[in-house]
DNA sequence: CTCGATTGTCTAGCAGTGCTAGGATTCGAA
DNA sequence: TTCGAATCCTAGCACTGCTAGACAATCGAG
């Protein structure tokens, strides 16, 4: 009994292992480089391995965006909560989702930009990406304005702040305007 | 002479083939699809021949983009100047901004999701990419409100634009809500 | 008309990719 | 100590973008 169930901690622990490489490759040097090859000679196995915990690539792609988005959820409930009135929060909010967007770009990628095999908007989509995008209805819910449905007004305010943040790591945005942009998307979308 | 310029346009016309044929490709079958030996069978050339008309696959992604970029443009000052009033030129805007990225998913994927090795929101920045923006600009200039850049303005619109665009083919936001997002879209962003 | 030289094109191949079949090895249970 | 099962790795497949070098067609000069 103990054996296995030490066999079975070792098991996920390499799991993690798996994971956080492979995030931590694609920090460094871009989704690109995380081969099969290069991300098991990281973790020092054979590349099958890699296989007998996750069906391909892809599944690896959806589990380092399931990390990233509950990060994405502390992230943005912490900036929230330490803010005062509404339009603060969703200031706060903006510039918290923002800010994750540019200091974990792989891991961003993987939550919006690439396949990791995950249903989105749907019953069956993953918990931690429920809880993510419930996160930002928390905050934005109040300003939403009257009659306006907030899951309406949050899928909005979110799509305004996704087409930011890849826009501006793309470089197809002017850096200077960074900030102006926020407070203007602010001003205008909430009902304060 | 005349030899020389005939075989000049039977260049120019292979390397229209090649941008039709991968844009062809991608729109039926995704530009994971796009393989350089696929794009080389179906024009009836052997692969090296596409390497002495780009410098490899991302500048077919490059010519396709700028292909896409000059009918987003036209598509969008059709859409306005058919339009009445700021607030309907507006509408009309995002609606054909969307629209476009709908039925041309492979060609709005080389403008703002692919790298097609081209500069952005710079000087040395192709002329169809400043061009489709300036479509954008001419419209929503007039909304900007009082002491707002216009071109501040319009990164912002347009980053909720393809904020929407993006999050909406990937199936992460809800179908039901696409228009009742673009109404509350044009009625808090602008100022009528 | 002939003959080099210059184009143009293709065949074949490189190093890399995701993924997998099947053999070798290890290790716990008897 | 031996056996069987679980574990892991080697080797390989079919594919990718890209390129060197062989080959053939074409052209201009004599």
């Amino acid at each position: 009994m103990s054996v296995q169930e030490r066999k079975e901690r070792e098991r996920a622990e390499r799991e993690r292992l798996i994971v956080a490489t492979a995030r931590e490759l694609a920090e460094q040097q871009g989704w690109d480089a995380v081969t099969t090859r290069r991300l098991a000679e990281r973790i020092e196995y054979s590349q099958p391995v890699l296989y007998s915990h996750f069906r391909g690539k892809r599944e690896i792609i959806g589990a380092v965006a399931l990390q990233g988005a509950a990060e994405l959820a502390v992230a943005v409930r912490a900036a929230t909560s330490a803010a005062d009135g509404p339009r603060a929060r969703v200031a706060a909010l903006a510039r918290a989702y923002l800010d994750f967007a540019e200091h974990n770009p792989a891991v961003y990628d993987a939550i919006f930009q690439l396949d990791g095999g995950l249903a989105y908007a749907q019953e069956d989509t993953p918990a931690p990406l429920k809880d993510a995008f419930a996160a930002l209805m928390e905050s934005l819910a109040e300003v939403a304005g009257n009659g306006i449905d907030p899951g309406l007004f949050t899928e909005l305010f979110w799509a305004s702040l996704h087409g930011l943040a890849t826009l501006t790591r793309t470089g197809r945005l002017l850096p200077e305007y960074a900030e102006p942009r926020v407070e203007l998307l602010v001003d205008r979308l909430c009902m304060v």
